[in-house]
DNA sequence: CTGTATCCTCTAAGATACTG
DNA sequence: CAGTATCTTAGAGGATACAG
């Protein structure tokens, strides 16, 4: 059976989905890159705050991003939940050691940014100043 | 001027969309994290390599988000692009230093993945088991 | 206080077809 | 060979209202 180009690249296209999709580093990129992951996580790394206090320090994200980020964060384990049954309610969270971890791999990530994104804005700047010169 | 806390924290939205939007590492986290940047940049760390062969290589990305991932790493300075206006017209493309280093980063992130990613894969399942029981 | 539930919007990614 | 143009779609993120 011969496959055309575009077959194979289909059929890759699966692949990806279904295996390279699965990948471990391809799952933390999409954990991390969440838009609000970070910044709870990085609120948390001095010690656990109740659910409002998050709130207040995360400010910007609508609750209901908090609360489906920080289900996320409980899910993978990297963040643990507490709650105390008293009226009202109060909850409490906390990074895991794992949770405590994966902050130290962000922070590097942090670091190269850091270190490099004014040569990535100057190659944007160039980039597009290039193309506008084309264009006009 | 006395603000509700719902003013508050849609201000702080604007804040975080217009300022921390424009933090570094947030910048640097949407670049990795774009579907097929890492794909590409591994399969150019050892050399450079023409359009069709990163077509083959990284199997699985159409024409198109092959061509606009290219382009967007090629404004960042991450990858250099040489035309040779021969017939048929050749183009090859590969990591520039930034890259290079970038690629460094991007392994960290890997190795992470691979030391953790089965314990989040557990507390993943555990996590569900958890809610399914509490559902049926 | 801590959350769900609903509806809406916007954009990354993909399918497809065409050009120098 | 290398690339652009257009259309469509799935899902992340957000606004709002309600509930234990």
């Amino acid at each position: 059976m011969t496959l055309t180009a575009d077959q194979k690249r289909r059929r890759a296209q699966q692949d990806y989905n279904g295996g390279l999709g699965l990948c471990p580093a391809r799952q933390l990129l999409e954990t991390i890159s969440s838009k609000w992951v970070t910044l709870v996580m990085l609120a948390l790394s001095d010690g656990s705050l109740r659910h409002s206090e998050l709130r207040r320090q995360v400010a910007g994200a609508s609750q209901k991003m908090l609360t489906s980020t920080l289900r996320s964060l409980e899910r993978d384990g990297l963040v643990s939940r507490t709650v105390t049954s008293s009226v009202p309610v109060r909850t409490d969270y906390q990074l895991t050691p794992v949770g405590h971890s994966l902050l130290d791999v962000v922070y590097r990530l942090k670091g190269w940014a850091e270190d490099n994104m004014d040569d990535v804005a100057h190659a944007r700047m160039a980039y597009d100043r290039g193309r506008l010169t084309r264009v006009e």
